[in-house]
DNA sequence: CTCGTAAACGTTATAGTATAACGTATCAAT
DNA sequence: ATTGATACGTTATACTATAACGTTTACGAG
């Protein structure tokens, strides 16, 4: 399968958001034919929502857009779709936001069973998750005799991009 | 000045607690003396609340031992000295718990500014900073172009007493 | 096929976390 | 003493999350 994106990057300001939702959409659903999970309406739906964009979403927000058409959901609804989602790696939790974000990786194991690993934007909300393994083995051997189970590891700070336009801002002031 | 703990380490399990606590009280007094900083009563008191144990405490906990006594403040009091506290690094927020912990190491740059490196043990709830320094080192490297302002790292587990206590168990079962 | 069971969902209520916005009091430096 | 900034009191409200119940739906066993 070709990847049409560099997924651990940060998203170009301009890029065409519409294949990555489709694509995440396309492999949730692959992922839960393969291990005969349900896919419902709703979870495909707040997936979808929660894929809108780069940037974390509030599970409110995502009952907002659920409803937005008239429909009549209720919060326990949101919550439901994503602790399945949660399970199966689909999304990911932002414990510092209490927010969540698409998974751009589902079933490659680091996902949910450790836990997530993301560096977080300030200025344009995007969030990316970053290849861990060495931050991880830096925990395990900074935490000796400590059983880890789980790891939330949550960055934030600018983007490239956004770094790039704070320069440019900072040398017009001058 | 002589540590009378290692903070560094998860505290034994029947450790003087108190030790523990005058010293966080004394050292964050020094602290705010040092900085003219006002340590007035609701602060002085939420943080001894907040160092009642080594196991992070919501707000709202902190709220009503504040008010165990016939006292009468609100939510807000409690947020606001937090804020003061989380400010001048003298508390850590746990984000994935949300809830609060004491800051064994105030002063030392690292608490406030780039975040906090935090070990829980889900068992029984202590949770200790630890040097995570090459931690920093590491995601620093994996997030090239990323323009770093703080990190949350928190890792769930067993610590060293808990687990020991969890693997007497399973040997007792067979 | 239909029956039984487990999973998913709908609904209502409530618990738990956090901030907005306003006015008053206190402190400290002039 | 005046004044300006910081801290506090108070009320209201927004935001986040789960409990507990009953009903519906999907799906495999017989």
């Amino acid at each position: 399968m070709a990847r049409t994106q560099q997924s651990r990057t940060f998203p170009q300001p301009g890029h065409n958001h519409d294949r990555c939702a489709v694509q995440a959409l396309a492999r949730a659903e692959a992922l839960c034919d393969a291990k005969r999970l349900r896919f419902t309406s709703v979870r495909r739906r707040v997936l979808a929502t929660v894929w809108a964009s780069h940037a974390p979403i509030g599970a409110y927000d995502i009952l907002a857009q659920l409803n937005a058409g008239g429909g009549r959901n209720a919060p326990m609804a949101v919550y439901r779709a994503l602790d399945f989602l949660l399970a199966h790696g689909l999304v990911h939790r932002v414990a510092s936001l209490n927010a969540f974000v698409g998974c751009a990786h589902p079933g490659e194991a680091h996902s949910h069973k450790l836990g997530s690993q993301l560096l977080i934007c300030r200025a344009c909300g995007s969030v990316v998750e970053f290849d861990g393994r060495a931050v991880s083995a830096a925990v395990a051997r900074a935490a000796p005799g400590f059983a880890i189970e789980s790891e939330v590891i949550e960055i934030s700070g600018l983007c490239p991009h956004c770094r790039r336009l704070t320069r440019r801002k900072a040398i017009a002031r001058d």
